[in-house]
DNA sequence: CTGGATCCAAGAAGATACTG
DNA sequence: CAGTATCTTCTTGGATCCAG
C-alpha cells in the first residue's frame, strides 16, 4: 500500500486486463464447465494460441496472484482457477456478451 | 469473415482486452457520469497515466473501431464514447466489482 | 508425449522532448 | 492543447530444443 497507489479499478485493469491473461482465465473456466480436472499446458497453448513463452510467463503471474492453481497427478500437471480466479469469470462473461452484440454490426 | 476466424470471445478479448483501451473507456465513461462534454487529450493522459504515444495510438484504434468519438468545439477536442463504446461499460463495471472483492484480501 | 526453456524477431508501451 | 518524434524497455510471437 504505497502512498500514491492508483485507484482499485485502474489497478485491477493492470492485473487482469491483458489479452493473454483474459484468454487463460477464459479457457480454464470453460474446462471447469466441461467437468474436467483442469487443463494441461499444451492444451491451453492449443486453445489460446498463445506462444509457449507468453503462456508460461502469464501462468506464472496468475499463479503468484492466486488466480490460477496447479496440481500434479496422473503424471501430468493440471491448471485450474482458484476461488479468486473464478471471481474473474464475470469479466469474461461481460466480454462475451459484448462480443455477441458487436458481431451484429459487421466490423 | 475468413474461414479460420477465431471464436467471438477470443476476438473480443483481442479488441478490447488490453490495459490502455480499458483505461480509456473507463475514464471516458466516468466523464459522462459527471455530465461533461467528454475529455481532452491531456486530461485523459493525466487520468490514465498513459504516455501520449500509447494514448494517441489507442485512441486512433478505438476511433476506427467506432468505440470512441471525437468532436471539435470551443477550440478544443472532446473525446467521448459512442453507443458501441457505451456497450463496453459493463466490462469495466465487472472489473470494478472484481477489484473491490480483490482488495478484501491483501495482495 | 507433456511442460516447459531458450533464442531471436517484431510489436506495444513508457519516458521525455519537441512542435503547430 | 493535442498531439508527433525518438529512444528505450517490456511483451508477444514463432520456432526450436530438451528433460522427465
Amino acid at each position: 500500500m504505497t502512498k500514491d497507489q492508483l485507484c482499485p479499478i485502474a489497478e485491477s485493469i493492470k492485473i487482469i486486463g491483458t489479452t493473454p491473461r483474459l484468454l487463460i482465465v477464459r479457457y480454464l473456466n470453460e474446462s471447469v464447465i466441461k467437468n474436467n480436472d483442469g487443463l494441461g499446458f499444451n492444451e491451453m497453448k492449443r486453445l489460446s494460441k498463445l506462444s509457449s513463452r507468453t503462456l508460461a510467463l502469464n501462468l506464472k503471474y496468475l499463479l503468484e496472484k492466486g488466480i490460477v492453481d496447479v496440481k500434479d497427478f496422473k503424471n501430468r500437471r493440471f491448471y485450474s482457477l482458484t476461488k479468486r480466479g473464478r471471481e474473474v469469470v464475470p469479466i469474461i462473461s461481460s466480454i462475451g456478451e459484448w462480443g455477441s452484440r458487436w458481431n451484429i454490426y459487421e466490423n
